[in-house]
DNA sequence: AATGAATGAGTATTCATTCAT
DNA sequence: AATGAATGAATACTCATTCAT
């Protein structure tokens, strides 16, 4: 086995077993028995446990970057009609955390209680999707498809909480829903909620 | 000092240290040197540190019963029109929050990554409010205020995940915002966009 | 057992074993095992094993001040005749190696190879050594009685030297010595060296 | 690079690092990494970490053989007047630590504190230059320049202590003095003690 | 001969929990 | 009830050595 292939190995079997058992509950003796290795191998890759938690984040955020940015053809494509560019955007997001089960525990559920030592590692997450949405948002206002009477911040802050709850509740293996989750299915609901509101007309 | 008193003592302790530094980052040293008393002390009143940590998310919990139910009179009060009611359901929530902001970094953030063992106390908060938002949703559809369409389970977690994330970052000494946080204005921000969406109309 | 007692106990144990194996082959569970404690024990009495080295340099550093120290009246009594005071200072230091064979390994071998940090430690017995050899050799040139010619401080390393080798060779247990070692013999046969000088005169 | 050279330079990379960091704290990483060779390298020319160490003893004992056995020939030269020869053995001894700092750090600090399982190898140095002192000790009582009562085995101890101290305090560079080091002026000064003693006479 | 990734025994240290006082 | 010294299982990490390439 190829060194690049054994790091891929270690770091995947880390994946698995920090999003079933959290950070300080995986132990090192853990990833290598899972991984097959030796003790000592571990840390020709990695200088601690802390060095390959923040690696395994690294390549988590990396697929993330990847994901969720919208190339500007799409922007134009979408952003025709009100609603079609955000719901591309939340489907995106939920592809996002739908795609890795392991990736969705973990950035979304392993990570919060944890030391500021990972921090900042941990906020780009939040952070990468709060300054899409924002971008959206605005982009909306000056598009005039979205109310400019909104408050962008708050705004994305509560469609972020939204995806994220969403995602840790209707993907993750430990929180089973019925039948296969239909993604196209969820985005549209929350697009409608959204578009129309919750509330009837009461003309 | 009363053992009641004392109990209560560490609880505060715990509580201040756990939502600072999380559950695993915390010791017993560092809480009873906090608190004031010797070692053993604690196991006095508590049979371990899981125990301790299980007790204080019950007394959390025990606040939050009391913070979000509303009671049948208000119903009928804030039934009448729609969105009021959802509103004062949203404040409430927020007020429980915003009323302490160690309770919140708890449930929040540090509850978070936990294993199992916790699993069922964690949810208790989640469940709690999901089942109350349910709850309205199914309220409002039945008197004809909320849209029949919509998915309840589904926009229980959209608005629960809308308020966990803005309680959190608005809330958290951490994350501070400038200036005093004006708790009926994001309640009128949110319920205005369940009210009307995000959208213009594009006539 | 006291905790005071329990210390001492502690520090007497690595200091026969430190004196035997050195510092770096005599482990943590070596330590407890010799003074039949458990492995936390250790650590409630010192932060580490480099500090309870320290404190271990420490204690044997407080021995040698008392020992070696020669008071003012013990100045005049021995001023009188020359080579006299130079034997009492030099039996004092014998002495102090000879009464603890632990202590002479600890001071004259195992600390030799150590690494920087404790190396303030470790040149304290050597100063404090060399500063009283140097005072007794100005003083005795201010009072003529020791030649003004020679240099203090190559003196006093020349004296050092010889006295730490000597005891080391003399006294410790691994090298051992047919019969006793007589402190007062070896003395006068120092002295007589420093008197008289090693050759025979040649008139 | 031919085979004979590298392990040269392993060795010379080897003393360095030994000298400056001590036997412990010198690692097989830094070696290869000073050296500029791979980790198996180091294996193909010595057995173990210990072997590595020992055949670097092995050499500097052989230049410690080279530099301060006297000839016949020289032994008559300086027999003659008392004192010249001691100074002569006095000189090559400074000389031999002096020509190398790192084979005076080695030989007179970092080999103290190590186990019996070099102390064979350690003890070399010192039973050589002992024997020889003993040798010229005895040899100056049976041509009468030397007084027949000192104790031959006391005072080449007195002598080969004063030596190393006296190398390892003026001539490593971690002990720096002002200006550079004269040996002849140190050895005339240390014969000159051994020739009248300390004390003036005081008739 | 040279390489360097893999190995795993060895070691210091932590920290929740106990229990004699 | 309160104390705090003692406990020891658990754990991360090191580093000399090996061996397939």
């Amino acid at each position: 086995m190829k060194p690049e292939e054994r790091k891929n190995r270690i770091l995947d079997c880390a994946k698995r077993l920090f999003s079933k058992n959290g950070y300080h509950n995986t132990q090192i003796s853990d990833i290598i028995s899972e991984a097959g290795i030796a003790r000592g191998t571990i840390y020709q890759y990695f200088q601690n446990k802390e060095d390959l938690f923040s690696s395994l984040l690294d390549s988590l955020y990396r697929g993330l970057e990847g994901s969720i940015i919208i190339s500007p053809e799409e922007v134009k494509k979408y952003m025709a009609r009100p609603g079609s560019y955000l719901g591309y955007r939340i489907k995106r997001t939920l592809e996002y955390f739908y795609s890795d089960r392991d990736l969705c525990s973990i950035v979304l559920r392993i990570t919060q209680g944890l030391q500021p030592e990972f921090g900042h590692l941990i906020r780009r997450f939040e952070n990468k999707l709060m300054e899409l949405l924002k971008g959206d948002i605005e982009l909306g206002k000056k598009h005039s498809t979205v109310r400019k009477d909104i408050d962008t911040e708050l705004t994305a802050n509560l469609i972020a909480g939204a995806l994220f709850r969403i995602s840790y509740n209707y993907f993750l293996s430990d929180n089973p829903r019925h039948g296969r989750v239909d993604i196209d299915e969820i985005t549209e609901k929350i697009v409608s909620i959204f578009m129309k509101g919750l509330f009837l007309e009461t003309s």
